[in-house]
DNA sequence: AATGAATGAGCCTTCATTCAT
DNA sequence: AATGAATGAAGGCTCATTCAT
């Protein structure tokens, strides 16, 4: 079983993606961790606290992950955005809210400790984002590219795909409820776009063409 | 001068967009607003009710516009594209930041009458960017693309961009106050960028590279 | 009736005199009122608010009684001391236990801003006292004396004998309730030492044996 | 080393002098006597209990000292207040701050056992002061005197004196830290002046103008 | 004997709203 | 129509204490 610390930064993740940092009460909070109110303040210090806990509890893995495929020697540069896309589609549209916690808070134009520590995380995994890019554009694989704005791009729309995936079944005119938009699908169907959008975007176009 | 109801709702589409709904107190409304604390129940009946009056108040011109764009007969497809490219970038990046209040409070997962209400004003205006995508397909003049994603990318890249603009000054390690990254250059350069990630993987690669 | 307002500072007074001003809650201070908690926050801003305001709002009373004292042409010093010491005996004795709360927490050495306005009231109480004293001494109907700390006798002794009345009854082993410690002997009581005190430390012998 | 009873007992006089017993927390106290917190309740029962046991860890010595005065056989009457007035000044402004904690909280109109503990002490010394007072006058060698109100007096002046040092040196318009407040430099001061009115009020007018 | 973890009650304050005018 | 006053509920947090070890 989960230790109390533990409980509550999973209730956390939960709570915070679903009703934001501010809708979300530390009796919330203690009541979906099934832990006494004054826990919060004793493990965390206070409610904005406990929020960059779970960042930074969240952060590390992020960053590893995205290091590790970096340092891939043998991979060629459309292989890495391909890995990219597949790993950060997983991890926002998975049970795991973190990253649409991260982009929310961070919209929010107050300036704080909070705001600056996810500015931070988010800031060091656009690091190694941008890597990925401009080793593809420096081996002449890539166009030239804005490489700051195609993240903009890979982040942007997964966000907004998941955030809006009831909303696409809407536009199409399906049950929300069907088969074909379960979350396996809907994922697939968004990493292969991104990919293929990539791949027309960063090659040149004979290589499209071939 | 506005009337009262007016700066209410001038007053809430700003410190929404700073602090989001929770965030925002009616008590900080009432002092931005310059009116007294009573009057938002009394014209609005509620927060809530505010909310969702701002939605109303700033829907119709979001889709008035786009609607204009569709019926421009004489454009052809990629020139749509462009101009939607255009006024929706100047739209979120504008004073006016209706569009990121909006995408917020979309990304909880509340549901609510607030939240069906901004449902469904974006997906009426994803509806209208649909089909500038979809007649440039059925002109052969697009690729055959997955166009709700399409619109995911549209909107979530602008939406990424504008958020994290000061981020990307720090990733590329400028001051943000320097001349370059002021609004117009910034946003400019979005609008080139979005331009040309459209034009990449969008038209036959034929058409690029000529 | 009194209003609102005046009702917080009638049980402020009371409640902060018998329970202190950290024994005191907000809930205490509101039910003794018969006002809603939340009052105390919208009249005065904060509880340590309302002390200050408590403050200032005896403290203009208590000065003016002193300067009237000060600027009677007539009266000759010892006439002087003698309304000092039945004005200041009747202030703190009576139902008002303003002074008290005063010299109570003005002995905590927390420095806030509390403290500070407290500090600043005494003070100007003081300064006035010491007038009285001083001109008696430049008139040489007094002695040279330590006027500073005869001020500390004056109010300290006044203080004491108030606090530990019960104790007073307790050491001669009287019952409290009998008649002879009804409040208006004791402080009849404390009036005559106070001024015999005076008389024999402030006159020369010549005129004391006199 | 003092074992963690007395680390207690040791903190908790500090804090209560400095912040009062409403203002001073068990987790105040835990750290300042670097001991775990739940160390008080174990040891003393609870916070209440606490301030008992230092009233009773204080008291004894309190009291030994005044009636080691009073059994001084060969010293004459207005000696014996001289060496009260030492011992006392002494007490309440050394660093061993107890005297001012056992009268803040007696100025609390709050019945309860710790008031009733603290009232039996002051109690008893006051009996102790009473006694040298009125051998003195038994022996015709002071003026016939309210002994229980010049007990106000010498416990008032001292405390107040004590509790507005830093006012005093606003009133005569000096810098605190200035050499002449010094901590002893201010204690002779209100010893002599004590010892001159008890002088000047206790003997006879004829031995005042030898 | 000693303690870190945990608790329920209570703290002060602010909330969105409604009342009386 | 418009508002200052007033409210009960809920906010985050700290309290003295107790539990399990």
């Amino acid at each position: 079983m989960l230790d109390k610390r533990d409980q509550i930064l999973e209730a956390a993740e939960e709570l915070f993606a679903q009703k934001g940092f501010e809708g979300t009460s530390v009796r919330d909070l203690a009541k979906k961790a099934k832990v006494n109110v004054a826990m919060i303040s004793y493990y965390f210090g206070s409610k904005e606290k406990l929020f960059e806990s779970l960042v930074e509890y969240r952060a590390a893995f992020l960053r590893e992950k995205l290091q590790l495929i970096n340092r891939e020697e043998v991979l060629d540069p459309i292989s890495k955005i391909e890995m990219l896309i597949d790993f950060y589609v997983d991890r926002i549209t998975s049970q795991s809210r973190f990253s649409r916690i991260l982009h929310r808070e961070l919209s929010l134009q107050q300036r704080s400790e909070m705001h600056n520590a996810i500015a931070d995380i988010i800031l060091r995994n656009a690091h190694e984002m941008r890597k990925i890019i401009q080793e593809g554009i420096r081996k002449k694989v890539f166009r030239k590219m804005d490489a700051e704005m195609l993240i903009a791009t890979l982040v942007g729309t997964t966000m907004q795909a998941t955030n809006s995936k009831e909303m696409v079944c809407k536009l199409i005119g399906s049950d929300p409820q069907k088969f074909s938009f379960n979350d396996t699908r809907y994922k697939n169907r968004l990493k292969n776009y991104l990919k293929d959008l990539m791949r027309t975007t960063l090659l040149y176009s004979k290589k499209q063409s071939a």
